[in-house]
DNA sequence: CAACTAAATGAACGTCATTCATTTAGTGAC
DNA sequence: GTCACTAAATGAATGACGTTCATTTAGTTG
């Protein structure tokens, strides 16, 4: 028997609202403010896969089953993940400047973070932004940006979501290995795209530091400008 | 005891190349090629929830270990799948017409596949495409067609990478709920986003038929031309 | 104190992918 | 024909894992 001391980084988020008919025991061991953070905290030291309902209870001193009195689902816990990480994403640009620099500060820094949670893209991209506060928020941010930029209004939306699908695309860029397109054996029956990866290789010259150099940011920065050029037509 | 009689699909691979030392058995039950295409079958009745080893298995008439002897693991099947589908994207626009409609054809084509099977994209998209043969000659086909395009040897491959990316992020977007940017309760606290999402909703008028106008498609669509034109610039 | 309830427990389940020692059955060499 | 060799199939076992459920624990209200 486990003497319940733990007390990981919880928020306690108990704020007002909260008013039962019965009994209301206050010593709750567990609640989602808690378990988002020991996700996190599971995630950020043994990844993605070492996120399992066991290993969250143990970091919790808490038994598996306990989780389900908060939480219906491990896909819950992700949610619950995934939305918290939307809060690290930079919307500040909007504030003010253009609204070209606006979306790249936004667009690199939303690659930046699902490119360290991957695993969560699948589930992000599916979810009603309902169930998630973070979320809704940068999205009402983002979307006032596009509209005092002069977006005409029902663009908007296709807009970000064609922003959204590329970012989450090249996201997975960024976790694929240096070599992934080694063509190996096959080389000398594919010469233009053997060419093309070679040449591609060599023209890693970075601007300054060796920052964003990587062959996933050469190909992010010119996805991400064509975006902007081409919707920079669009509106005004 | 089950007698061996199944014979799925099978497309008897057994080429020529495949001289061992000793005695090499003409009746194997299983190969790759029949084991990629019990694998279609069986997502394509089940979906990617029914693709297990024991089903396939099954399907196949074989104990479920029996399968390890032609793949070292479900990641493996996977692959096979995957490469597989890599046949059905077309490519035939980059045969003959502008650079723009070819690439047009290809990526919607692209996406349509994947839209049906965005289980496979977080594999594909760390996938050396070493072990692929149809991914790299779809890659050849499509570097040929930039190359002639007047594309800069060494942009050819980001441009791919970023087409991709932005292929990948919105085949999931095809298979999201309609209602996922449904605001629901928060709708007054997020009035800019609300208000898009409204006049995006409305502005629903299909050119011909009612084709290609589900909201991903229109963000598709609004994405992939900026990209075009994006492109179009920094070639020629 | 008694009624009520949220929450934690621990023992189950069922499903999976995967491993391994063993058996089966073709093939080429002598 | 038989022997050595080997690819391939078997079936039992393993170890995670997510999840369920009957039961217990402990705090709050009237």
């Amino acid at each position: 028997m486990p003497t319940v001391s733990a007390a990981q980084g919880r928020t306690t988020s108990s704020g007002a609202a909260q008013k039962r008919r019965a009994g209301r025991p206050s010593a709750a061991v567990l609640d989602k403010a808690g378990i988002t953070a020991a996700a996190l905290e599971l995630v950020r030291r043994k990844g993605y896969e070492g996120l399992t309902m066991a290993a969250l209870a143990r970091l919790l001193d808490v038994a598996p089953s306990a989780l389900y009195n908060h939480v219906a689902s491990k896909q819950d816990v992700l949610l619950l993940v995934e939305d918290h990480l939307m809060s690290l994403v930079d919307v500040s640009g909007f504030g003010g400047g253009t609204w070209e620099d606006a979306v790249r500060t936004w667009a690199w820094s939303y690659r930046d973070v699902f490119a360290e949670h991957t695993p969560l893209i699948p589930v992000i991209a599916v979810l009603p932004v309902t169930d998630a506060p973070q979320t809704l928020a940068m999205y009402e941010t983002v979307s006032k940006g596009f509209s005092d930029a002069g977006f005409p209004q029902e663009r908007i939306v296709p807009a970000i979501v064609a922003l959204e699908s590329f970012i989450f695309g090249s996201a997975y860029d960024v976790t694929a290995p240096e070599d992934i397109f080694d063509s190996g054996s096959m080389a000398a029956s594919t010469p233009h795209f053997t060419a093309a990866v070679r040449s591609s290789a060599e023209g890693q010259d970075v601007p300054a530091g060796q920052e964003r150099g990587r062959p996933a940011d050469t190909a992010f920065r010119l996805g991400l400008e064509a975006l902007i050029a081409g919707f920079g037509t669009t509106r005004a």
